[in-house]
RNA sequence: CGCGGGGUGGAGCAGCUGGUAGCUCGUCGGGCUCAUAACCCGAAGGUCAGAGGUUCAAAUCCUCUCCCCGCAACCA
């Protein structure tokens, strides 16, 4: 793509002239449905968006990072009526609990944009208008299965026991006048997308998925309704309303000011990551791609569709009852824990399972005893045996070499599983280098080193390298955990703030800093303890 | 023939642009005492679902079979 090179080229550009920054980076999680609170998944995709953003930032990329919430649409309206308050009110309320939500969990945002916010409505209505004049939207007439009470349009294929999957109630065929997008007609481009940019969509099953899938043929899309009210109306006719789709997706271009030409969207757009859920991959490379080739605007370099977070029983969901509530494990285990978790124990673009006990252990094994123990044993050897002081670099001898080299080696792995975003991977480095430094301890014991005085060379040496080796990971972890991060630097009497990524690739700079020990970072869980308290809570809110 | 994913030592997973099968946990044995009863070392345990094929060489590529699981135009 012409726009991707000329973005290429201004990042180059600018990096040359100010050597400062890489270029700009933009990454969107998909705008969130309140229809209830969230649960763990959608964390999950929030959390590695946000995982990412700050990796790219620290590495020196000028980083836009939105989300948000996507409010239209006839459930919402229903919701709102049960409760006899405004669709407005109701989801006020539980935007507003999003977005505590974020703030808990330290979710780094740029932008959080709401589709019931003007800036939004105005800016899809003339997107809509671009596509219109393109001569991509035409009026005419949609067929479907109707249910009445429920004011719903249902296909076949959505009908539950061939009735209303919402009220059960039956459905009768029925036809409204409506608008449709010529969908149809961007076909062969789509998959020429697909065909000639393997990267596009990632990862490679949802290509193949979605390649198909085109190939099978597209029928244009109904983009209209006019038995619903709660959503932003058509501006050629104000009895329809624009199809929730549409609407959502302007959002990752309304929120940097599209269709006018503004800074931010020229800054910005087009996106380098759409991170999305498998489920909603069709609609972020067909629908949305399409829309764009329509409005003449750029295409988004990269979709990525992750996979799901299954409970033992199967698939998450409120009728079943078996969500699990990112707030409840905040509360108990810290928002480092879970975000340790969930980036660390799956594979990106595959399903996993949850278990709390998956969790606990993965807390237990990982955070408590190979960091958090490994903190609290370097702290405390350097207040006994130096007077707190971490010593200056000394003279190397082995095994120094070989931490050393791991240490300053860590970051360029990391580097290379995220731009996979392969997070498992990229943690998993960082672990190596933790273990790697207990054992080091093992291996130059400094408790037989303090028993005489002539070693006092060495032993400052060792816990000189130890606390390097420290400093370097509460680098190398500051993206996936930026409190624990924060927590290993206080210790060891380094600055939290201005942490940059290449400081994880000098060893031997610590000296002087005085270190002081605090509370264990993860402390150690009582797993049967720990599942009996959950599983009670469990029951207490299914109950 | 609708589309797709998965089947790897006791458990959970990684590897799958081909070249001595890796990680965490668990088990058995040992070491250490600085540390959050944490840490370190060693060992046992897999013909990588099955069959066939390509290749000097396949968990990794191709074909077929069996088993599990998603999706099929409102679910991260």
């Amino acid at each position: 793509m012409t726009e991707k090179n000329q973005k290429a080229e201004k990042h180059q550009g600018r990096q040359s002239r100010e050597g400062e920054s890489k270029g700009s980076y933009y990454i969107t999680t998909p705008i969130y449905y309140p229809s209830s609170n969230l649960h763990i998944g959608h964390t999950y995709c929030t959390v590695m968006a946000d995982a990412m953003a700050r990796f790219k930032r620290l590495s020196g990329y000028d980083v836009r990072f939105l989300t948000g919430t996507d409010e239209h649409g006839q459930k919402l309206q229903t919701a709102a009526e049960k409760q006899g308050i405004s669709p407005k009110e109701y989801v006020d309320r539980i935007v507003a609990g999003i977005q505590e939500l974020w703030r808990t969990m330290e979710i780094s945002y740029d932008d959080f944009i709401r589709t019931t916010e003007p800036r939004h409505q105005e800016r899809v209505q003339r997107i809509f208008m671009k596509m219109y004049e393109n001569g991509d939207i035409y009026p005419g007439e949609y067929e479907g299965l109707y249910c009445t009470p429920c004011e719903s349009f249902w296909t076949e294929s959505q009908l539950r026991d061939g009735s209303c999957p919402d009220c059960g109630r039956p459905v009768q065929p029925a036809r409204e006048d409506a608008y449709f997008f010529r969908l149809s007609k961007y076909e062969e481009r789509l998959i020429e997308l697909f065909e000639k940019n393997p990267e596009f969509l990632q990862p490679e099953s949802r290509r193949n998925e979605m390649l198909s899938f085109v190939r099978q043929g597209l029928e244009d899309l109904c983009i209209s309704r006019s038995t619903l009210k709660w959503g932003i109306p058509v501006p050629l006719n104000e009895n329809h309303v624009i199809y929730v789709w549409l609407d959502a997706l302007s959002n990752y271009v309304t929120a940097l000011g599209y269709p006018d030409e503004t800074e931010l969207y020229r800054e910005y757009w087009p996106a380098d990551v759409h991170l999305v859920g498998k489920e909603i991959v069709r609609f972020h490379t067909v629908i949305w791609p399409a829309m764009l080739m329509s409005m003449g605007a750029p295409l988004p370099r990269q979709v990525l569709g992750h996979g799901w977070l299954l409970l033992e029983g199967g698939k998450m969901s409120k009728s079943k009852g078996n969500v699990v509530d990112p707030v409840q494990l905040i509360r108990r285990y810290g928002i480092d824990a879970l975000k340790y978790f969930l980036l660390r124990e799956y594979t990106f673009g595959q399903d996993g399972v949850f278990t709390n006990e998956v969790m606990l252990n993965r807390i237990n094994y990982d955070l408590a005893n190979d960091l958090g123990n490994l903190v609290s044993r370097t702290v405390s050897m350097i207040e006994k045996y130096c007077g707190s002081v971490v010593p200056p670099a000394g003279t190397e001898q082995a095994p120094d070499p070989e931490l050393k080299e791991l240490a300053i080696g860590t970051a360029a792995r990391v580097e290379g599983h995220m731009d996979r975003f392969s997070f498992s991977l990229a943690l998993e480095e960082i672990w190596i280098l933790i273990r790697r430094t207990n054992k080091y301890i093992d291996e130059t014991a400094p408790w037989v080193l303090a028993k005489e005085a002539a070693n006092r060379a060495r032993l400052d040496t060792v816990m000189h390298n130890l606390a390097e080796a420290l400093r370097i990971v509460s680098v190398l972890i500051n993206p996936f955990m930026a409190a624990t991060s924060c927590k290993i630097r206080e210790q060891l009497g380094l600055a939290p703030e201005n942490v940059r990524w290449e400081d994880a690739v000098v060893f031997g700079r610590m000296g002087g800093e005085t270190v002081k020990k605090g509370d264990p970072i993860f402390p150690r869980l009582d797993i049967a303890k720990e599942l009996a308290a959950l599983g009670a809570l469990t029951a207490e809110a299914g109950g």
